[in-house]
DNA sequence: AGCATGCATAAGGAGATTTGATCCATGTCT
DNA sequence: AGACATGGATCAAATCTCCTTATGCATGCT
């Protein structure tokens, strides 16, 4: 592998080559017609022979530099496209990882006003519980559920992972429910579920000590929900996310009270990729458009 | 006119594509494996997203590293064969300016010596009075005839342009040439040539004053001697570059005392081009194949 | 468990690169 | 012709990139 002379005295050639003018070049490259003199001769002192022939008010290419020449602006050439590709395929691709939760109760119907806004950049979403690292895997932000903010990420608060009681109408008939403790009569579609008895405790309700187990249903509540729309039980859930429901009428979430462990659902990204413009894109709607989801604390109407 | 990244990071880049792994990348590059990892690191930033998929213990490349590896790596043979083609270009010819006396009367004569010595450097010879400007012309070295050796140049004296007068046997004969007072009776081809004053004076003979004009043949002796040795006068010539004629008897050369006015036949080239190989192969072979030309100050024999 | 491998990071310094001022030669304009 | 404009070369000084050393961390192998 033989050694390239310096770089930067052969981009300075390359622009020299093409513009047969040291002060042209310099101007193209941003930098001094000094320095451009002082690149020219450290590539002549490597090469062994001179690439110009200075003339009076003029330079003309040497038989070396003519050699030269065309091969360097080719390869510069190739360069300079594969690098201006790459900023259409790096900034022309969002790819989100979300959990499964917000990705189908939020973002599947509301990301299409995002490509509205920025129809040139494509989006991927990929919904998987699964904790995305940005080192090892290939997504530009994610949205996760937690409470632990990890370092070297930027977090945004899209939303409080609160929970609340719902259940089918029907269940809400049949198991008389009027009050917080009437709950208890009710089939709990994941039983012990901690999060029941958190809100319990909310709302005054003394409740048999629990076995404290460590548990998150974030992200994952598709199917308990879909299992309380069909009148299988009682679900905790995040209002936020089937206010749809409530309103149509096939869930029902009889109180107000809102429970809270500390968990969010966040967008996050690396910091060191803050100012990526597709990325301040996306920051810069999902905040303002998730911002009722943060404010109506209480039922959602 | 797209920027391009730093250089030095898209060179570090294209290494690591092809090693997949940033400790032999550097290794191939001469440096250390942080430095590489900053270059990357440069070059992600500036491209905006990950360009290799760190995992345990060895790394991938991104779908936009994928998508750049090639070409870049493209890039980079083009300019690697380029300058690795380059350093035949300029290796492989040697390009001299000689004056034509030199040229004819010993270049011509000598240079396949060189040659047989150095098989892999062609040679182009061009004779003519005209004082190179190694930077309007495209010549690797000069041989000249002068007594002010220009800064900037590297000079080496291969001959002293001694003169001595010459004439044809039949002319000797003739004018009964016994000492050098004789010569002023003998038809000089050029006529109150200085040189003949000055050797005249310096053999002891009184001459009348001369113009004192500027003068110099040097470079052009060859036809004021062919003139000599067709037998039309006294020659006043450098005897080094005759030791032929005067063998062979076509010219006499009737005493040994030898004029000199100062100046020399040098070898000359730029001096930052003193370490290029070829031209040193070419000084180190002509400076000593010269010696005998140099070191007899008397007549040749 | 302990070691080897491979990349990341921080601080510091050496060196390359750039600048700014100036010089020089030549062509052009009035 | 003389003054000016153009284009490059040169030098010293300031700058800033880039590299190295040292160290940390995670992972896989023995």
């Amino acid at each position: 592998m033989s050694a390239l002379p310096p770089l930067t005295s052969i981009r300075a050639f390359e622009a020299v080559a093409r513009h047969l003018s040291f002060t042209r070049a310099a101007e193209e490259l941003g930098m001094t017609q000094a320095a451009v003199s002082y690149q020219i001769r450290i590539l002549e002192e490597r090469v062994g022979a001179p690439l110009f022939l200075r003339r009076p008010r003029q330079i003309a290419l040497s038989e070396t530099g003519a050699r030269l020449a065309p091969d360097v602006t080719k390869a510069f050439d190739t360069l300079r496209e594969t690098f201006a590709d790459s900023r259409g395929l790096v900034d022309g691709m969002l790819s989100i990882s979300s959990v499964p939760t917000f990705a189908s109760h939020w973002l599947a119907a509301n990301i299409g006003l995002f490509q509205l806004a920025n129809p040139e950049i494509a989006v991927r979403v990929e919904a998987s519980p699964h904790l995305v690292d940005f080192g090892t895997e290939e997504f530009d932000v994610a949205i996760r559920a937690t409470s632990r903010l990890q370092d070297g990420l930027v977090w945004h608060l899209l939303l409080k992972a609160e929970f609340a009681p719902m259940l089918s109408p029907r269940l809400v008939e049949q198991y008389q429910v009027r009050e917080p403790a009437d709950l208890l009569r009710v089939p709990q579609i994941t039983p012990d579920d901690p999060w029941l008895y958190a809100w319990l405790e909310l709302a005054g309700v003394s409740v048999p000590p629990t076995p404290d187990r460590p548990f998150s249903r974030l992200g994952a509540q598709n199917l308990e929900a879909a299992a309380a729309i069909a009148g299988r039980g009682l679900a905790m859930v995040t209002p936020a996310f089937y206010a749809d429901d409530v309103a149509s009428g096939r869930l029902v979430r009889p109180f107000d009270i809102t429970g809270w462990d500390g968990h969010g659902y966040y967008l996050t990204y690396p910091e060191a990729r803050r100012n990526s413009p597709k990325i301040k894109a996306f920051r810069d709607w999902i905040v303002p458009a998730t911002e009722g989801l943060r404010s109506s604390q209480g039922r959602s109407e």
